[in-house]
DNA sequence: TGTCGGTGTTTAGAAAGTTAAACATTCTTT
DNA sequence: AAAGAATGTTTAACTTTCTAAACACCGACA
């Protein structure tokens, strides 16, 4: 293990203002069990750790959200990507917690015909995007162009903006952002 | 346990096209160990979950992440909201994945002045919210109005919309959307 | 002062996880 | 068909975690 679980845990703990008795009871399990598991003297079973959560209750993954190494994490894998969200258009994105990061990427997937809106979007900052698969029909302002696998875009965000998926096979178009703005 | 951390387990190792031997290997632990886990016959240590998980890599959070549980999750602790982002405006979201859902609910927290930018968003659906601390300004079209504590908004989404927090204390608001739009 | 109720820590024994090696199975090779 | 190499599974010995109870400490209160 490479990030304090005890420490992770005693600060819940203390945060929801229980004892380790009170917690214990909740949870099924000994007191001397918490004990251990804040000293870092036992790594603990997943079940049995599963059983402490329910007792705040926070589920395992936000547990581990701010995993001391998930914030230094370079490589992510296609299936580590956190689901923003998901429908004609998919969005994910890469690394979960963008606190204090400059950069927003995301992995877009559009089914095909599908729309970013009528609406133009428009917000601050400065965005980039290559496509990587299918046909992307990119409106900036006045200007509109249809972009297939290889080609990129970069525009100023405060420009109205719209994307669009043409043809019938999915679109699939990697985003970049700055500052991240969702 | 209530979700199938075996078959998890073993979806990330096909999925990677790995044996359990070569996973182990990696991971530093025996094949053995892998079976049983797959198998739902040992509940793995923390520490061995993790050295297994550096095999891919993968962490822990993201393993849990689609917990079987955590679809049908109905209470969430104020620290369990996922972050989306953080700056001058703090969003936390309702939920992790929202796919599916209908509805995306954030507590936002703006800093004194702090601003969804001159440039009005428009996007497609519903939103309201309803202020908890703080003043927001809201503008809507060609309406404006300073929202206090206890006050709250709502309006079709594709209306040209801003937010802006007024005041020197910081402003909290909780607002929904629908569909998820974000 | 003493004892009561609370805290977190420690310890021997019971239970469970892990290892290393053997086992069984399937597929390829000769 | 037999040998070989890969796969996943199982078993006995070992190690670690977990429990239950005792321990040590602190503040309240009579």
């Amino acid at each position: 293990m490479d990030f304090d679980l005890g420490a992770r845990l005693r600060g819940l703990r203390e945060q929801h203002g229980l004892s380790q008795r009170e917690l214990a009871k909740r949870a099924g399990v000994t007191n001397g069990t918490i004990s251990m598991i804040e000293q870092n003297r036992t790594s603990p079973a997943v079940g049995s750790l599963k059983k402490v959560l329910d007792g705040f209750p926070i589920g395992l993954s936000d547990f581990f959200a701010n995993d001391f190494t998930s914030r230094h994490k370079i490589f992510y894998d296609s299936k580590e990507l956190t689901q923003i969200s998901e429908g004609k258009i998919s969005y994910r994105q890469v690394g979960r917690d963008l606190t204090g990061k400059a950069l927003q990427v995301l992995h877009e997937v559009y089914k095909p015909g599908a729309d970013t809106g009528r609406n133009m979007l428009s917000h601050q900052g400065e965005e980039a995007g290559v496509v990587v698969k299918g046909k992307l029909e990119v409106t900036v302002g006045a200007d509109r162009k249809v972009l297939g696998a290889g080609d990129a875009y970069y525009f100023e965000s405060h420009r109205p903006h719209r994307f669009r998926a043409i043809g019938d096979e999915e679109t699939m178009v990697v985003t970049a952002c700055t500052p991240p703005s969702f």
